[in-house]
DNA sequence: ACTGTACCTGAAAGCGCATTCAGAAAGCGC
DNA sequence: GCGCTTTCTGAATGCGCTTTCAGGTACAGT
C-alpha cells in the first residue's frame, strides 16, 4: 500500500462532473448551487472520502479557526482545570484547540507562540506566570507584537502585565488575604509559608497578600517562616520537610499552591505529626481532588474552569486596537478540617 | 491599528534585494547560498519580523510536523499522564502537538479526527476506551482508513483493536487478576467492584481479569456485587455510597480506576467508616496523587507517561503498509495502606 | 418576440511558499 | 583568450483551495 496523494477538490468535482469552483460552492454552502448538481458533489465527496486541505483553504483566505493553547505543564491539576475551561468554550465555538506544554521552559514557550504563528492561529493562550526575565520577556514580545499586528488575538491568564494583552487574573493578593484573616480569626498567631519560586508574580501576589493581611493584625511574618520550593508537589513535600527538621514553631502553614500542600500533608504524616492536630495547613487553587484528602483541604477557591472559560472568551471576542481587557476574578476562603484553632500552649 | 497583512517573504526578499527563490533558500538552508546575500536576507527577515506562513509551507510540500492527540478528558489525571508522555516525545522530536478533549462525546472524537486530517496532521493519536457502537466505529473508521491511506500515521493507546493500527495497550487483565491474588492472599473472600461503563474495553478486561482470577482461587464474584457507574470522581462516590446504603458484605472494594476511588473513599469516610479497618479500598492506574490519600492507596501502577511516549513513539516510525503493531506494558501491585487483612468475623 | 433582471455556473486569478529549470557568473585547463 | 564545467541565482510553476469576474440560462415584464 504505497502513499497515495490525498484526494483533491479537483477530483471531486470531476467525479461530479461539474467545475471545481461549483463543488467549492457546494461543499461550504457559500452560494445557492443547484439541487442536483450539489448532490452529485456531496455524492462524489462521500465516495471519495474527500477532506478539505486544511492548509489550501487557510491559504486561499478562509478563516481557519484553531487556537493555540500553551501552559506549563497539562499535567499539573492547576492547569488541567483551566485548560479544561479553555476547550469547553473552544469546543463550543467550533474552535479546534492546540495545546502546548512547556514543561516550564522559557525557550519552549518562546518557540511555541512562533509555531504557533506560523501555523496562522486565530488566537494565542498563554496560560501561567511568565518568567522573571528581561530577556525572555523580549523575546516573547518580539513574537506577539507581529502576530497581533498581523490580526492575531492574544490573551493570557494569570500573568503580569507586561505585555500589552488581554488578561484573565485571578484575585491572589486578596484571596491569600482573605485567607490569612480567617487564619487569624482561628486564633493563629504564628504562620508558615511554603512558597514556590519568588520569580513568579503568583507566588509574589499570594505571599505578599497573606503577609500583608497578617501585618494588618499585627502579625509578623519572618524570612525565615517561608520557604522556598519548586512549584510541585514534591516541592511542597521537600519544603514541609525541611521546615519539620528545623523545628516548625509554626502552628499554621500555608502552601502557596494546592499541589504543593499535598506533598506538605504527606510530610506531616511521614513525620509522625496530625493535621490539623500539631499544625494546620491551608492551601491555594482548590484542585479538585483536595477536597477527598484526609483531612479535606481549607483552601482559596478559584473558579478555574472560569478562568480558562473567561481566557477563550476574550481571544474570540476581537479586540484589536482596543485597549487591552482584563477580567478579574475573585477567590473564596473555603475552609475544611485541615485547619483548627492552635492547641494551646503546652507550658 | 489595523491588521495589516502578515509579512511575506516577498517583503523579506525584495528588502533584502534578492529573488524570492534565493531568500527561500537562504533561511531554509537548503541550497548553498552567497554569505553577502545569506546575511541580507536574514537580516532583513529579523528587521520585518518574518514567519513562514506553514500553510504556504505545508501546501508547497514541506513536511509540517504536528501531531493530534485526541482524549476524554485532558483534567483527568490518568489522560494527563499520558498526555505528559505523548507531548515529552513530541517536544523532544520538535513536533507540535495538537490537543483535543472530546469530553466522551462519540461524535465530537470523529469530528475531532476529520479536522485533524483536514490539517494534514502527520499523525494522529486516540488515548482511551472506544465506545462500544458499530455505527460510530464505521464512521469513525471512515475517517480513519483515507487519513492513512493517504500517508497518515495513527496510534491509540488502551483501546479495543476493532482499528487496524498500530497500539499500546496496558495490561488491564493481567493487573487486575493479579491485584485479586494480592487481595486474596491479605485474606479477603468477599469482595465488590466499583465498574465503569460496562461497553467500555478497559471495564471489561479489569472486571474480567479480577473475576477470573477470584474464580480460579474459588471465590465468585456475583453480579450484585458490581456497582456500575460514571468513569469518575463522583461516580465512584455515588457506587460506594449506593453500595454502602445497600448494606456492605465485602471486607474489600475495588475501583477499577483510581479517581473512581478517591470518590470511594470520602465516600466511606462520610458514612463514618474507615479504610482499611472497616472495609480495604484498592484502584487501579496509580495516578500520582493517590500515595498522598489516607491511607494511601492499593493499586495497580501502570506506567502512564510510558504508555504516551510510546504511542508517539510508534507513530513516529513510519509503519505504513506493514502489519500493526501492538505494544504491551504491564501493570504492577503497589500495596499501600488502604487494604489490609480483613477484620476477624464479629462472631 | 425582445430587452432586462435574477440567478447560476465555470474559467481564472492568487493566497505564500518550495522547487524545478534555465541561464548567468565564475573557475578551470588548455 | 577560448570553451568547458561548476556553482549559484532568478523566473516561473504548482500545491489545493476560495473567490472574483465574466458569461450563460431562465424567467418575467412590456
Amino acid at each position: 500500500m504505497e502513499a497515495r496523494p490525498h484526494v483533491t477538490l479537483e477530483d471531486v468535482a470531476r467525479a461530479a462532473e461539474v467545475s471545481l469552483a461549483t463543488a467549492s460552492r457546494a461543499l461550504n454552502g457559500t452560494t445557492k448551487v443547484r439541487a442536483d448538481l450539489r448532490d452529485r458533489v456531496f455524492a462524489a465527496a462521500e465516495r471519495l472520502a474527500y477532506t478539505p486541505n486544511a492548509h489550501a483553504q487557510a491559504l486561499a483566505g478562509a478563516s481557519h479557526r484553531t487556537v493555540g493553547v500553551i501552559c506549563h505543564d497539562v499535567s499539573d491539576p492547576y492547569f488541567a482545570a483551566i485548560a479544561r475551561g479553555v476547550m469547553r468554550v473552544a469546543g463550543d465555538n467550533g474552535l479546534l484547540v492546540m495545546l502546548a506544554s512547556t514543561f516550564r521552559d522559557p525557550q519552549k514557550e518562546i518557540a511555541y507562540v512562533s509555531t504557533l504563528r506560523a501555523q496562522r492561529a486565530s488566537a494565542i493562550l498563554l496560560i501561567g506566570s511568565g518568567f522573571e526575565d528581561r530577556a525572555w520577556e523580549r523575546a516573547l514580545s518580539a513574537e506577539i507584537e507581529p502576530y497581533r499586528r498581523g490580526g492575531g488575538q492574544v490573551a493570557v491568564v494569570s500573568r503580569h502585565r507586561s505585555l500589552r494583552v488581554d488578561c484573565v487574573q485571578p484575585e491572589n493578593r486578596e484571596g491569600a488575604a482573605a485567607l490569612a484573616r480567617t487564619l487569624l480569626e482561628q486564633g493563629h498567631r504564628r504562620f508558615a509559608v511554603l512558597a514556590g519560586p519568588r520569580a513568579l508574580t503568583t507566588v509574589v501576589d499570594r505571599l505578599g497578600g497573606f503577609r500583608d493581611a497578617l501585618a494588618e493584625a499585627g502579625v509578623e511574618l519572618a524570612e525565615e517562616d517561608i520557604v522556598e520550593s519548586a512549584f510541585t508537589r514534591d516541592g511542597g513535600h521537600a519544603a514541609m520537610t525541611e521546615l519539620l527538621a528545623r523545628g516548625l514553631r509554626a502552628t499554621c502553614v500555608f502552601a502557596v499552591t494546592d499541589v504543593m500542600a499535598i506533598g506538605a500533608l504527606t510530610a506531616v504524616r511521614e513525620a509522625g505529626l496530625r493535621v490539623p492536630g500539631d499544625v494546620s495547613l491551608a492551601g491555594f487553587d482548590d484542585i479538585p481532588v483536595v477536597r477527598d484528602l484526609t483531612p479535606p483541604l481549607t483552601t482559596v477557591a478559584l473558579p478555574l474552569e472560569e478562568l480558562g472559560e473567561r481566557a477563550m472568551e476574550l481571544a474570540i471576542r476581537d479586540n484589536r486596537g482596543k485597549r487591552s481587557r482584563v477580567v478579574r476574578l475573585p477567590g473564596e476562603v473555603v475552609v475544611r478540617a485541615s485547619t483548627a484553632p492552635p492547641a494551646p500552649e503546652p507550658e
